[in-house]
DNA sequence: CGGACTCTTGATTGCAGTCAACTAAAGTGG
DNA sequence: CCACTTTAGTTGACTGCAATCAAGAGTCCG
């Protein structure tokens, strides 16, 4: 098992330098993990109000049900990720948070999170950074929702899912485990599960990707990149150069 | 005319008391306002890159437009509004702003914003507070895009137009300017603007609210939150308070 | 008084939802 | 170790909401 506190560090060091002592200061901060098990909540209950929730290790969601019981997922979590923006305490949850797989976490205050950026320039600009992603991606699944077709909407996310692994070293190569079922990205892309498989169905059809066993593999990043009509033009989502790098790894 | 800055301190000190002085800072903060033409973009070219944009006045919205020619608007931007996270100088646009109505925008650089939440505590909570709203805001559109109905969305996206403009005293009653054609809601809903319309005409045989000449006015609140599936639970969106009051207002 | 734009409404089409059946894989317990 | 259950994935048939196409009505403005 690797170092719990890897996968933060590396996103927060994507787009900044970030020095020896700013990485000591960042793993001081983080306290011991907390395990949580699949299908369960953590939001609310459980945690302290207001804690800020970073993902050291596995899948989770915020999500939120309507009162007809249809729910919609509104954004992924992936290892490195925050649940909210780092300096602010909600006074109540907004939406609900999932483990979508065995989960490790660890709570932080946000008084503590923006004291240490405080003292560290470096890590508050990367820690802006990191928000300003979130951001990002939360746009992209509103055109995603709002402008694409079904299988653009599940092209789209598996990509911007393979650039986020990546930027972590969760891949290998172009594939990478996806260890959530077709009805979870069913409710993240606003589609029923049926749905999903038939695009799913559509996309293997056109040679693009393979998933089998909860793995998944991209066969050909830049036809698909084009397919969801991904723009590289908002580079902000993927770390530089990425693009342009995978452009020529995929030909 | 109001004095600019209005819009902005109210917006500000929903959820937090700031001082006098707190709010003479801010008002110093902001540079002599620019006018933009409505149907104009903002974005990239004119602003210095990175610039914030603060909206003193008017409607403006965040989009992108896909390959395919389709727009999605991200979110709307009303009085008091910031185009983007405070602290942060992204690398470059990850979408386009454009003026709805006749705009009057000022510009701050993050660094400024950042050293001013240094020195005044009260109004880096509010900064974040303010933030944190702008984040739920986006989670309620991808809700509505992903799991509400055509009139579903329009009824929420009516609703909280109204308690936006309700926190910074842009209405009378429960009525308020609406100063966008329906093509532009259809942009922002992820509808055809036929849809809009069949929407709109459906909640007026409901007797849920009227619109005539960009004036438009809520007839029976509750029912219009109910009907829209809109949860008093994700207060967040909503000043405290506001939602006991109107639903007090509208029986 | 015309021209452009927006709103409104009807007719038709199509993408995705729902319902349902079947397969495959993974547990579970006797 | 093997019936039995449960869960996830796959596919077909049908339905329905919203898109598209098209035409007419109302406004604003030169």
């Amino acid at each position: 098992m690797r170092d719990y506190h890897e996968f933060f560090l590396r996103k927060l060091s994507l787009g900044v330098d970030l020095s020896l002592q700013d990485r000591a200061a960042i793993v001081g901060l983080c306290t011991p993990p907390r395990q949580v098990a699949p299908r369960t909540d953590l939001a609310a209950e459980g945690t302290p109000r207001g804690a800020l929730i970073l993902v050291l290790d596995g899948w989770a969601c915020r999500y939120r049900v309507l009162t007809n019981g249809n729910r919609q997922i509104i954004g992924l979590l992936l290892p490195g990720d925050f649940s909210q923006p780092f300096g602010i305490t909600p006074q109540r949850w907004s939406d609900s948070l999932m483990a979508m797989t065995p989960l490790s976490v660890c709570e932080l205050s946000p008084r503590a999170v923006r004291s240490l950026a405080l003292s560290h320039p470096a890590i508050e600009d990367a820690l802006w950074l990191d928000l300003y992603l979130e951001r990002d991606l939360a746009s992209e699944l509103i055109v995603s929702l709002g402008r694409r077709t079904a299988t653009e909407r599940l092209a789209c996310i598996l990509a911007e899912i393979y650039f986020r692994l990546a930027a972590v070293g969760m891949t290998e190569g172009q594939a990478f485990d996806l260890p959530v079922r077709q009805a979870d990205l069913a409710d993240l892309l606003g589609l029923s599960a049926v749905q999903v498989n038939r695009s799913l169905m559509d996309l293997r059809r056109r040679q693009l990707v393979t998933w089998q066993n909860r793995r998944f593999e991209i066969l050909r990043l830049r036809e698909l990149l084009a397919f969801a009509q991904f723009e590289p033009a908002n580079g902000n989502l993927l770390p530089a150069g990425v693009f342009d790098s995978t452009s020529a790894t995929s030909r």
